[in-house]
DNA sequence: AATGAATGAGCGTTCATTCAT
DNA sequence: AATGAATGAACGCTCATTCAT
């Protein structure tokens, strides 16, 4: 009885495997669940998707996707690299990665397994970091740079850039909750934290 | 240090659930591969824990007695803290973690699912820098620290301290991998940047 | 003779089937897999064919009817018994069941299931042995056996006449892949064998 | 709770897949129903079988060793060929097979799909014929065979003796219920064509 | 301290079938 | 006449766990 559009059907489920598989991880999670609490058979699951696999991949693909096609780290309103406080362009990052932070969470946990051969939260995290890269900067200044000095880029800002932020989005939840304080006075003193360390070493 | 056979057995069961469980996550190892791997019958296996969360929680309280008593980040030779120059300090303190990242890879992926209540690897990392804090200053000075000052503090050693050097070492081989790069070289990246942005943030 | 596009579809599921049921048998055959190789939708199928044991049975039925109208074994040109050869006679009729060596087999293997009721391929062959019966004999003949002579005729023309035919057109394939020998060699092997133990046997 | 002995489930488990396997086919026996069936628990079934298929490979090679082991075509009580009546090695040979009867539709079965590599069915009669051969003949007439006489044997033997009689095992049920007429009585006639056509056939 | 056997619930997946459009 | 979507039962198989020996 298809009452409602497949492809509404396909997203209610890549909406609640997300929720899931981050909450339970990519192998915590039975098919079973995802189906029920998508409100769909679990027969018309494979109907979307070939395997418990395709929609793991699927959500990576929509992430890569939207980092690819939307990413604009510019807070609302401003039009210019020039015109914005640094303070501000952090927090709208933030802001932007803790929207993601579900996905983020999988993506992490699944390439830290070491025994398969699974690297997309390292694939996209270079997108973001090469997206900012062209972002700030002319490109031939970017076309210029030797493969070494670009390497040396990408992990400093993947290391010390990245990782914090994504470390703060993914566990300021349990953070708070472990150390029984407030969500907003962590995030003002990672913001503080952050600028004193990784956001100097770019101005140097 | 085990004397009897059934230490013995204890000991292979939690090395090769280490193993297992970094490399293909808690939920995704069955009890029997470990059981296999570690080449004890699946019953011997429940004689010595009394679940499959017995085991991980066997590895968490294996790494956190660990961290308690032997944890001494200096270098070997030294004894007092001025006479290491902040290079070694780091380094070792790489080695250090990178003989651990199977646990921490653990900690990690199991604090990254906001489903439950797990929060081990942030108690460890609490651990870790309270000793290194207690390591680097006068007793007097840190129990003059206001709770506010302790948290922010907190904060910033666990996201811009803490947190680059624990993706280095778990996904260091992933990230050589990914960018087809040498381990030496990012190394001697990683250092120049953290030391750039953490260690520099220390000193001002 | 179609007309319509349904009786093509119709046909072009048919020819489908019966060739992926005689590969995989009827329960190892997925009604997926015979709408995918036919290019037709599922809900198609369903349209012309009741369920899925329809599309055996309008098989088995194609079959019968096919015996009952066409059968013809003598070798084209030939227009009555006595001008043709035996050799030619029996070559003429394994041509003909290796044309349909696909739903025999489908036929053998559904009636070799014990547990179940079905006994076309019996049916089936009793056809053509009777066909055969009224095609070399004159018709008071044939009507004037005894009951007992009919079976015992009946069960020397399948057991030692049919039998031996449908195991070569079915098997020889995996005889000659099996022994790694030429087909034409096997076939020449069959016709002396088979000419030297029933054909003898009629004569008498 | 092992209250019985790891062998005898194994065994049972094995004797009930055989006869449901030679009722309804491979594919239309479900795991579930062999382990009710044999009245152990599905999981017990895994853990004697690694799969599904190696149920069925076990009796593939429980069959094969019989044959290679015990196969004694003489009837009971007799030494030697030739004291032996022609009618009554062929009703021990037939008694015989008619106690496999349940294997050996399973292997016809399996072996007529075309679409798989299995060939056991074959292999397993290539073992019977040649064991006769070495039977009836001295050992230097057999070895002195040519390649191409040696298939001419094979083919004469499998497709005009062995069929026919297999045929006659695995059939002979549904013929007399289709044609409701007497068991005996069909194997009288059968016995009588048999030694008209293929037995015949070796005196000349 | 260790083993082999068993258990039942759950896993991911495919099945035959239905039906609104 | 055909399609896409859905359904629920069943599939083959693995899971964590138990227990008599």
């Amino acid at each position: 009885m298809p009452k409602t559009d497949g492809d509404i059907t396909k997203k209610r489920i890549l909406q609640v495997a997300e929720k899931l598989f981050s909450e339970h991880g990519f192998d915590g999670t039975g098919v079973d669940k995802i189906a029920k609490a998508a409100g769909v058979n679990k027969g018309s699951l494979y109907y979307h998707f070939k395997d418990k696999n395709d929609i793991i991949e699927s959500l990576f693909q929509k992430i890569m996707n939207e980092i690819q096609d939307n990413i604009n780290l510019l807070p609302k309103g401003a039009s210019q690299v020039k015109e914005v406080k640094i303070e501000d362009k952090i927090k709208s990052e933030i802001q932007y990665l803790n929207q993601k932070k579900q996905i983020l969470s999988i993506l992490l946990m699944e390439t830290l397994k070491s025994g398969q051969s699974m690297d997309s939260f390292i694939k996209c995290m270079e997108m973001v970091i090469k997206k900012e890269l062209h972002f700030m900067h002319e490109k031939e200044k970017v076309e210029s740079l030797s493969e070494e000095d670009l390497q040396r880029y990408m992990v400093h800002e993947f290391f010390t850039g990245i990782m914090p932020v994504i470390s703060f989005v993914t566990l300021k939840d349990k953070w708070c909750n472990y150390f029984n304080c407030d969500q907003d006075k962590v995030l003002e003193y990672f913001m503080e934290s952050f600028i004193d360390s990784h956001i100097k070493s770019h101005r140097l």
